[in-house]
DNA sequence: GTTGACAAACTACCACGGTAGTATTATCAA
DNA sequence: TTGATAATACTACCGTGGTAGTTTGTCAAC
């Protein structure tokens, strides 16, 4: 398997993925309905991608009639976990503390998530 | 001044925005040597990355005798802060405990950060 | 003055994300 | 049998990141 570099998804990439893993399996026609963009992409558009996106080991698909029916072909723990690392070692020397602090200044966060943010950190220093 | 998109750059062009908020202003050659990449990058490329970042608002420069001295356009933070929120949302739904979730268990996170997470964490608490 | 070094400008390519039109083919209904 | 429908396949195009060679201009040293 190619060295898939799973940083650098594009945003169509990223969506199309992201339809794939709520749904488990997809047809062309539901990835495209799905997706529901403002100005509606092309039927075309979408299984152009996804044909692009197979060759490059994202998704894979298994034929019912003459159906493609398409599946991601990657986690999708992997794909987020690579941007995200991409962004945080770019970006931010790799300082989480640094990242979480522009990302908490940036914009509202409910006590909500604040509260598990407490409590993953409290874990992480438990397990340490 | 374009909407410059500024999630998405790409690698060499953030590795060099790195330099410029670095080190402030730098020639051509000052960013070429600084990069310092193991398959080593033409002096030409870094000048025609250069050029084409200065036309999308990336960076600017000033002439110093027949020599270039290029200086960021934009602000790391806006840079910084635009990619993370891009990842956060397309990936994580927005969910910021998810995201750290995801990287603190992805990687080592030495106790200093873990105890500055949590400061960030008190802080934001007592502020809200 | 001619030469050599260096800087920028110009030009050219490739890869790939994104977008979509056209062509082909398979199937089903009238 | 014919025609409509719907699916994939093929092709094409633009923008832009990335990479670098070639050309041109200029300054300094000989």
């Amino acid at each position: 398997m190619a060295k898939t570099k799973l940083h650098r998804l594009g945003d169509l990439q990223l969506r199309i993925m992201q339809v794939l893993w709520d749904r488990g399996e997809a047809t062309v026609a539901e990835v495209h309905d799905l997706l529901g963009a403002r100005p509606r992409l092309a039927y075309t558009t979408v299984a152009t991608m996804l044909r692009k996106m197979e060759v490059r080991g994202l998704v894979a698909h298994r034929t019912e009639g003459r159906t493609f029916v398409y599946r991601a072909a990657v986690a999708a723990e992997r794909v987020s976990g690579n941007m995200a690392e991409h962004v945080l070692d770019r970006l931010f020397q790799g300082s989480l503390a640094t990242m979480v602090n522009h990302l908490l200044t940036a914009r509202e966060v409910s006590p909500d998530e604040l509260a598990k943010l407490e409590t993953l950190i409290a874990e992480r220093k438990r397990a340490s």
